[in-house]
Parts: C-alpha cells; sequence; structure tokens
DNA sequence: AATGAAATATACTCCCT
DNA sequence: AGGGAGTATATTTCATT
C-alpha cells in the first residue's frame, strides 16, 4: 500500500502525540473526523500502526540505570536464552543480531546490585559485555516519509 | 512521587494502547472518567508519562533494514558527531555509553545501498561497527512495578 | 473515499463530599 | 482525592455524493 500526503501527516501527528483526537487530526490536516477515523483504522488494519505506545520515565519506576548488554551465546544455548528473555521484565528490547555477538539487549536496572543479579542470570548462556547508558542523544525520533522511495 | 496501584494499573494500560480512553480506563480500575483524567494529567505533569506514540512498522515506511551501529569517536568527534546525529532521519535511539565504544544507534535503512552511504557519512567521526538486526525477540515491553522497590 | 447529520459516548468544568 | 451533574466536544453509523 502506498502511504499517501495525508496519511504521512496523520502518522506524524500520532508519532508525536498518540492521544490527540481524530477530531484535532482532523482540524490539522483538512479532513473531517470520521474521514480520519477510517484512514486510522485502514492503517491498523494493514499493520502499518501496531500500536499506540505510553512512554514513560524510568527513574520514577525505580530504575535508575540503563544499559546495552550483547550476548554472544554459548553452543547450544542460543534456543535456551531466547525462551529465557521474554521472561525477563528488565529486557525493554532484545534483537538477534549479525556479528561477534548474537543478542543484543536494551535493559532498566534499579542500581548496581541489580546489575549485577541480572548478569549472573546470563553467564549460563554465553558472554556478556555491559555498556552503561549515560545519557540519550537521540530518543525514539519520528520516521519520516523518505526523499526517495 | 510513589506510584501506587491504580496508577500502575493505569499505565499498564496507557503502555498497551495509548488510545484507550479515560473512561474505557476507568472502567479497568474502577474510577470515575474524571477521576482518572486527573490521574493522567498529574503523571504527564511529573514527569512520570513523557509522551504516547504510535508505533509504525518500519517495512511499510520503506525501511527494509535495522542496524546497530557503535561508534569509537576520533579525539575532538564527539561532539561534531552528536551535534550531526539529531539531524540523521535514519537514527531512531542514540545513546552515549560506557566501554570502549562511546555511542551506540538503532537505525533504519532502506536497504544495503543506504545502509553504506549512512556509514560513509560516519567514518569522518570515528570507527564504526555494524549488526544488521534478523529479527525482534523482545519490542518494547511494559515497564513493570518492581517486585522490591 | 469523503461529507454532513443524528445518536451515542466521552471529556471537561464545577461543585460537593 | 474522588463522585456526580451539566455542558461541550468527540465518535460512530449511515445516507449521500
Amino acid at each position: 500500500m502506498k502511504i499517501d500526503s495525508i496519511n504521512w501527516q496523520i502518522l506524524g501527528l500520532l508519532q508525536s502525540n498518540a492521544r490527540m483526537t481524530n477530531a484535532e487530526i482532523g482540524r490539522n490536516v483538512g479532513l473531517s473526523s470520521p474521514a480520519v477515523a477510517e484512514r486510522i483504522k485502514k492503517m491498523e488494519d494493514l499493520g502499518i500502526i501496531n500500536g499506540y505506545r505510553a512512554e514513560l520515565d524510568f527513574g520514577s519506576m525505580g530504575y535508575q540505570l540503563k544499559a546495552i548488554i550483547t550476548l554472544r551465546a554459548f553452543m547450544g544455548k542460543l534456543k535456551p536464552f531466547l525462551q529465557k528473555v521474554v521472561q525477563l521484565d528488565e529486557v525493554l528490547n532484545c534483537y538477534r543480531i549479525t556479528g561477534n555477538e548474537n543478542i543484543i539487549m536494551e535493559v532498566v536496572l534499579a542500581d548496581q546490585y541489580h546489575l549485577e543479579e541480572f548478569i549472573d542470570q546470563l553467564i549460563t548462556y554465553g558472554e556478556t559485555r555491559t555498556h552503561i547508558v549515560l545519557s540519550n542523544v537521540v530518543e525514539n525520533s519520528p520516521i519520516r516519509r523518505k526523499i526517495k522511495g
């Protein structure tokens, strides 16, 4: 499906504030509220829009540390790890990747003791490398229309 | 501020569907719609809720590749890079981190030619390492209340 | 595919507890 | 801090173009 100019505008608005009403979106893009509702529903049905998520402050929830942890799985330990990782509440995102490491994870942790405990859970699955996040340079940047394509 | 049990429920609902109405949230947690609105507004004002974002499908928008790229900045090149990276549309997230590399980025790209162009832009700032994302094991996992804390 | 209109649902403001 | 009432606004459905 081709995303037309109006849908790109709608997606831009929903990326900046997903709780914006259809009526308000309509005022921004020059459509009536039912027209906006229909376009959004279609993009949801087509899987262009996967969902709407509140973005929370980790510190307020008691997570003072964020870390990026890579894992180079031991022989035969990748599948067990994949089953385990979905149960770990600390893991925000986890990707299988190419390269020397198989796995990269973004995790939140209460403090350094929590980090230590967390890493200890991983040692049976493979060799880990931990990078503490110092600051966010870019965070959840909205996706824009490519110039070409 | 302490997040009470009802606010944790509200945050859980908003993480799974940020476009849920206050009335529907109220039905789930046993509060009236104005009470829900007041609680949400307070959490927004306190910075517990940072925003509401539509989650989009990268493939549908013409981005077929996702990659994790680390950068080990050359002497004096970190600051210029930090100014540059905020202008790069391909970068979804970028963190300063501890360890051998200074920077880690999550980027989306149309294809391998686009990846090549993108990496070429970075070589003046430092040494890069690229990992192609093969699959998502965990994606945007909601933050839950810690057992302790 | 969008509009306009009617019915329903929701949100907002204010006052009360 | 939350409930309830009243008003304004939004959503949904449907007929029409």
